[in-house]
DNA sequence: GCAAGGTC
């Protein structure tokens, strides 16, 4: 046997350091190795991967769309190959002369996969050396310790069924992608995509679209009566039995409505005929998984994508633990007292941490689900310091924090008294309801101030007691659709159906926006997605059900227990698909037809004012939206639309032109544009706003300056003398422009003040508009980049590579070709963040 | 270039 090192592969970077820091007992010392991070002691070495180094591809020759029919891929042969070249050649050198190999991957059934793949690289260079597994469920020195002197063996079946999920995603997702996109000959980027996973979420946000469209609304009644007893008044609702003596409020037939408001309006007492009081236990919640701190963050407006990419920035820098877990209960070995210790040293809980500590006992609370290769999301005893964050950087920290303190607090208590009084009537008596709640021990919110604690007030009363009627107000209702799915509870939905992982479930919404599927928060389907889920449901039901993953985790729980082997599987899954490949293929035609009329109708704006085609939304070559006749170039009618975001046509059809109103996505500076010929129309009807002279030729050319509304609706402070002196300014869209007394010495303009109709919003004084915009480019000047919402340290960092050095600079980018130099940031992404610099 | 799953 040879005598080299022996050699510790683990999943990731940071279970490599912290890994060789306990078997070294702190002794390591951290080398480099093609780039990446190796750790040595003693006799030993440690790297870790990045996930999957190798990744599962067709061969080369299947690579050309065009020359390959789909259906080719389902017999075609799957092969590895390396992704991340420089790991997997540090991770080669490493293993030649190795004496001993331990795979410490991920104790799960993706890190048994991960560990088979580092386990036949070592192979092609190392024969001999013996390679063991060692499983722990979390880094900490004791399970470390135990599992290095207890090691195992791979488990190549459970391995197995891994690999059988890669091949079967790879062949229906590929398969059917290249299918649908060629039917609809749509090759370039926007090419079109099912999945295994994709196809349910997006199946359900249609669903839930098409509920939303056959919704008939109904009117119905609701009554309340303000009750008062001495000085104090409260709401009381009205409410009868209905047909199953089930407590009911709404009334669905008019005339009954208005006779039980008739019969209140006259009533002057009400008499308590039943007072209840309950105290109820409010538990604080379980600690945080992926998921529920998905939903906890869109409580306090992060999307899922956004809390996911902070959550890893906080877990990089060592300040939470690993974001992507399905464990709700924390491990044995998590010390609350010592964390809480420490984190009352921290600013904004630290008087909050200390204070749980006075507590004679501490328990956790628990969830439902217990795995075993991370924990839930806590904090660790590392703290930042005020400067070590970015502003939302702290939200989202606190929030993590807030919920660990909320999982060792104690439970709230509310007091919830109930009071029916009742109304003399002509047939039947009236009765009113008031439900009263008061917190009585706040608990675990007195740390946790993400939920909400409303009381509702209701006077203590006694049975038989006469209360005064002193309104009565009859409210008339319609029965609302469904609501759409917000982004968190999308997720929620995905985890109850099981499909995706708590690793790749944001990302698979992010990929339905980024293919076109969705649009808006929350998410609404485009046309196009509605045309794949009806063309699936319709070809490859398979693909777009949750059955399909349903099936495929019984076929890999089969193949990791050695009832089933991998050909087994892949070889059923691929008769059905070749089935859906015969029906598919005869309705090509129809298919693409329909795909590509459902591609136009996402687009389609109305028709064209000046020969009736269709106007179209389309893209100038600079990027920039515009829409234009189909008709062209036959007719050349344009309307142009604002500048920033991207635009999504709404329902709402404009009375006067037939067009739909359009709508810009910005992020967080989204706003309605409305009907493009209006807007246009309305640009030609304002009247300029003369300001003063022009700085560039009003000396020479008596050029003036005025605040002209653009027919994109937006609006500029511009020379008179455009297109021959093009000196402009930016201004506002929104709110009335006008000139105040004061004039600016400097450039001999008066002071501009902008009202809003908002009664309630301040009017901003910005004085001499271009004293107003030097400030502000000064400003700009001195903005980071990661004072913009969703550019972080690592984002900014990547920007500075690609040339973008401020904020100044990402404006002047173009969206696309920056979205191309920076990896996972796609166009949208970029035009976001330059509205939000705006 | 296609999926979904790791990780960054």
């Amino acid at each position: 046997m040879k005598r080299g090192p022996e050699l510790i592969v683990t999943e990731k970077d940071n279970a490599a350091r912290r890994i060789a820091d306990i078997l070294s007992d702190g002794s390591a010392e951290s080398d480099r190795v093609n780039g990446v991070n190796v750790y040595k002691w003693g006799g030993k070495r440690c790297i870790g991967l990045s996930g999957h180094v190798v990744g599962v591809d067709f061969p080369p020759e299947y690579g050309d769309w065009r020359d390959v029919e789909p259906v080719e891929l389902v017999s075609a042969d799957v092969e590895k190959r390396p992704t991340q070249e420089n790991i997997v050649a540090a991770l080669r050198r490493l293993a030649r002369d190795a004496s001993r190999i331990h795979i410490a991957t991920d104790y799960d059934r993706e890190g048994e996969l991960i560990g088979k793949e580092a386990y036949e690289l070592v192979r092609e260079v190392n024969e001999a050396a013996p390679v063991d597994r060692v499983r722990f469920s979390s880094i900490t020195d004791r399970e470390v310790q135990e599992a290095f002197a207890d090691p195992d063996d791979l488990d190549f079946d459970l391995a197995a069924a891994g690999e059988a999920r890669q091949i079967i995603d790879l062949m229906w997702g590929a398969s059917l992608t290249r299918f649908l996109s060629l039917s609809a000959r749509q090759l370039g980027d926007d090419f079109i995509s099912v999945g295994r996973v994709q196809g349910p979420t997006l199946k359900l946000i249609v669903d839930r679209e098409r509920e939303i469209d056959a919704f008939d609304s109904e009117d119905y009644w609701e009554l309340f009566a303000a009750l008062t007893k001495d000085s104090e008044t409260f709401e009381a609702q009205y409410f009868y039995l209905d047909a199953d003596d089930n407590e009911a409020e709404r009334v669905w037939e008019e005339a009954r409505a208005d006779a039980v408001d008739r019969t209140l309006s006259a009533a002057s007492t009400a008499t308590v005929d039943e007072v209840r009081r309950r105290t109820r236990t409010d538990d604080p919640p379980a600690p945080f998984n992926t998921t529920q701190f998905i939903r906890a963050a869109s409580g306090i407006d992060y999307s899922a994508q956004r809390a996911m990419s902070i959550a890893e920035d906080l877990y990089t820098a060592g300040y939470v633990t690993y974001p992507r877990t399905d464990n709700t209960v924390y491990p044995e070995d998590l010390e609350p007292r010592a964390l809480l210790d420490a984190l009352s040293d921290g600013p904004r809980f630290g008087d909050d941490a200390a204070d749980l500590l006075d507590a004679d006992e501490i328990t956790p609370t628990a969830g439902d689900e217990e795995t075993t290769d991370h924990p839930p999301i806590h904090p660790t005893d590392e703290l930042p310091s005020p400067s070590d964050l970015s502003e939302d950087e702290w939200v989202v920290y606190e929030l993590v924090v807030r919920r660990f303190l909320a999982t060792v607090a104690d439970a709230a208590t509310w007091e919830h008294l109930r009071v029916v009084a009742a109304v003399d009537g002509d047939d039947e008596d009236l009765r009113l309801k008031a439900n009263g709640k008061r917190l009585v021990d706040p608990g675990y919110h007195a740390v946790y101030p993400y939920r909400s604690t409303t009381e509702n007030y209701v006077p203590d009363v006694a049975e038989g007691e006469e209360l005064a009627v002193t309104e009565a107000r009859l409210e008339a209702k319609q029965t609302q659709p469904p609501r759409r799915y917000g982004q968190s509870r999308l997720i929620e939905t995905m985890e109850d159906m099981g499909i995706g992982t708590k690793a790749t479930r944001h990302d698979v919404i992010q990929k339905l926006y980024d293919r076109g599927y969705i649009e808006g928060d929350p998410p609404r389907p485009t046309r196009l997605a509605r045309g794949v889920v009806e063309a699936s449901e319709e070809f490859a039901d398979r693909i777009v059900s949750e059955e399909m993953t349903a099936r495929l985790e019984e076929d890999m729980q089969a193949i990791a227990r050695g009832e089933a082997d991998l050909d087994e599987v892949t070889d059923e899954s691929r008769e059905i698909l070749e089935r859906v490949f015969d029906r598919l293929e005869d309705s090509r035609e129809a298919l693409g037809d329909h795909l590509r009329e459902s591609l136009k109708a996402d687009k389609t704006v109305g028709p064209c004012p000046e020969c009736g085609a269709d106007l179209v939304i389309r893209r100038s070559r600079g990027g920039s939206y515009f829409v234009g006749c189909d008709g062209y170039p036959d007719c050349e009618y344009t309307l142009p639309l604002p500048s920033t975001g991207k635009p999504i046509l709404l329902d709402d059809v404009c009375g006067e032109h037939g067009l739909h109103d359009v709508k810009m996505l910005a992020g967080r500076k989204t706003f309605v544009h409305g009907c493009p010929l209006c807007a246009a129309e309305a640009a030609d009807e304002e009247p300029d706003l003369i300001v003063g002279p022009c700085p560039e030729c009003g000396a020479d050319h008596d050029g003036e300056l005025a605040v002209k509304r653009l027919r994109s609706g937006g609006r500029l402070v511009g020379c008179t003398r455009y297109p021959d002196c093009e000196y402009s300014l930016p201004m506002p869209r929104r709110g009335e422009v006008e000139r105040v007394e004061e004039t600016c010495e400097e450039h001999g303009l008066p002071g501009l003040r902008i009202t809003y109709e908002d009664a309630d919003r301040e009017p901003w004084d910005l004085g001499c508009p271009i004293c107003n915009y030097r400030e502000y480019q000064a400003r700009q000047a001195g903005t980071e980049l990661e004072a913009i919402d969703g550019i972080g340290e690592k984002t900014a960092e990547k920007l500075k590579a690609a040339g973008v050095e401020d904020v100044a600079g990402l404006k002047a980018a173009e969206p696309d070709a920056l979205a191309d130099e920076i990896d996972g940031v796609g166009e949208d992404t970029v035009r976001n963040w330059q509205a939000d610099a705006d």
